[in-house]
DNA sequence: CCGATAGGTGTACGCTTGTACACCTCACGG
DNA sequence: CCGTGAGGTGTACAAGCGTACACCTATCGG
């Protein structure tokens, strides 16, 4: 009995992940096939089936990477601001920095928001990522203010995607406002 | 020579794009075929092509007219208030009322952003939706407060979705601290 | 050096899709 | 009462899909 034939390419899988999220920014879900993924991770179509119960399956992974990588973003650049201002500034930047400079993160998360509809595991997902984001922003400001500029990093990245004229001082500003009232804690 | 035959249902062409809407919210636009909508609307699979060029018309009606129905819908809200108190609590209302009550709104609305990515009519269309509402809230507040309020509605309303904890009283709070360092306009 | 077997893939199947268009219906001018 | 043509539809087609699985490959214990 031959134990034999180790995989050729172990990060195979991880590779086809990462290549749905390409396909899905580039062509939407609904222009996501197989056949698309295979071709973008350079791999063969059987191997579609091999690693991946189904293309929802494959979905919700490439989901949870997106909603992984985002998180840690925002965690590093949060947890990098040590004083009351440095924090404000940390939301501006998350808010107006790169992470949204390409359409890329923007699109993934649209994308990501319609599939949460069908799927419960991609809407537990999306609610992690939400309590990820609130720990690391709880960590400079009451949870009412938290809540606050959690759903404020939405609306206005979304806003400013269609709305160029919403510049970084408008930003600035209404971080002010919803922080102003903020009860500090006890912080790093 | 004849002129004869008027159309025996001259609605028809409003009746598909209605029953578009309810197909998209139901299974996505991923979901959303030539057949199902026909199913929907009562009508033959042969008037699809006969009404609408092709499915990609046929969505970007169908998320015009998401778009007037709903900004309409806030226009009327706020237009209702007359002191500032109500206006901060008719942007309340706009952010936790039955408009998001059933999820049916808010999923066209994360299919409408998914799809503007690949529809530059589409874009135009939620250029417009949000000048229309900055001009219903702009009636009440300054432009800098409009454009965080509008942001507001958004980052709000999807939060509320994912985390139920956050109620009413702390929206209400949220308003305050936007409204707060505004500087009131003429308004009505 | 030779099975045996774990690992991986090419191919083919049944189905659904968007779309075009040949055809049908029937109100009306003559 | 008939012929005409506007209005509308059933059907068929090619393309592309997800998925399953028979088959190939290459390693290694013996």
């Amino acid at each position: 009995m031959a134990v034999a034939h180790r995989p050729k390419d172990p990060q195979r899988r991880e590779k086809i992940i990462a290549a749905t999220l390409d396909v899905i920014a580039e062509h939407g879900i609904s222009g996501t096939t197989h056949r698309r993924i295979a071709a973008a991770a350079e791999v063969p179509l059987g191997s579609m089936t091999y690693y991946f119960t189904g293309l929802e399956e494959l979905l919700t992974e490439a989901f949870m990477l997106l909603a992984t990588t985002t998180s840690a973003r925002y965690v590093e650049i949060l947890d990098a601001a040590t004083t009351r201002a440095e924090a404000r500034e940390a939301m501006v930047e998350i808010i107006t920095g790169d992470i949204w400079e390409t359409p890329r993160t923007l699109t993934l998360s649209y994308e990501l928001y319609a599939f949460s509809i069908k799927n419960e595991r991609v809407r537990e997902v999306i609610r992690h990522w939400m309590s990820q984001s609130r720990v690391a922003i709880g960590r400079h400001f009451d949870p009412m203010t938290t809540y606050a500029l959690d759903a404020a990093i939405e609306g206005l990245t979304i806003h400013r995607s269609f709305q160029p004229e919403i510049t970084l001082d408008m930003v600035r500003e209404i971080v002010d406002r919803l922080t102003r009232n903020d009860a500090p804690t006890a912080s790093l």
